[in-house]
DNA sequence: ATAGGAATGAGAAGCTTTTTCATCTGATCG
DNA sequence: CGATCAGATGAAAAAGCTTCTCATTCCTAT
């Protein structure tokens, strides 16, 4: 991910823009941010970036579909670089963890169910919520 | 739905509680409400209800299992009446019509993934996001 | 380098939802 | 049936999260 993905979507190469998109490629181990999340990042770098830039940004960068935004139970926006295949989202309730997995039945299903009941599909969203499997051996 | 759901759920029969299950329940074609749904529907009904009232009372519903919680892309919960079999979503991005659908190979693999990737699973959501026919036929 | 339009930062404002606290109501017991 | 008291309510304040405003700054094309 670079400048000229930037330039392809029609924005600006500006600072803020790629220091966001640093952070949201680095995620070692975290995938999913929170704006709160990417604008705590960025005051640790030291990058003085506000945060409704933060917000802006990661706004545009969805409508240019470099990153997905998911609306989990938590009650804010996170966002996920939009790399690899589709995917979707397991949750632990506990810990907050989150894991990925793709089924081609439930793709297909899901397909099926939107042209049955007369919708051309646009979008889905699945997610399924439970304990993880350290949370249940802490229990 | 009656007083006695109420206190199964230990809860106090008061006048706000029945008013906003009634209101729940009335639901000719709407099954769907936001907290501020409930609120103009309680104004209109002449009822002198409070708006955090509301909120208090969806919320207790929902951990009482009477309602069903659902996030939504809207960005502010809806609430739906617990009654008939599980079921899953399907909406118009258009005209925020929404529909139902059951579908049991979902369920079962879902279940599937979840005990897989080492979930015990407490719960789950799937909103498919579409173009009804009648917004199709407008285009 | 420069000009002009786009982008940014800071703070205000907007929305949904929760909390606080004084007042009121409903269940229980006499 | 009336007193009692925990629990419930209303109004307003406050708490998140997110967006908007506007003066200033930064890119890009010239």
């Amino acid at each position: 991910m670079e400048s000229k993905d930037l330039r392809k979507a029609g924005l600006k190469v500006t600072l803020p823009r790629m220091k966001i998109l640093e952070i949201l490629e680095a995620a070692d181990d975290q995938r999913h941010f929170s704006a709160e999340d990417v604008y705590k990042q960025l005051l640790e770098a030291g990058e003085d970036i506000g945060l409704a830039t933060v917000y802006r940004v990661l706004t545009q960068f969805e409508t240019a579909d470099l990153v997905m935004r998911h609306h989990f139970e938590s009650g804010h926006s996170v966002f996920e670089l939009n790399r690899g295949p589709h995917h979707d989202h397991i949750l632990c309730v506990r810990c907050g963890k989150v894991d990925e997995f793709v089924d081609e039945t439930i793709e297909r299903r899901q397909r099926e169910i939107a042209e049955n009941s007369g919708y051309r599909m646009t979008d889905h969203s699945l997610y399924i919520y439970g304990i993880c499997e350290a949370c249940q051996s802490k229990e």
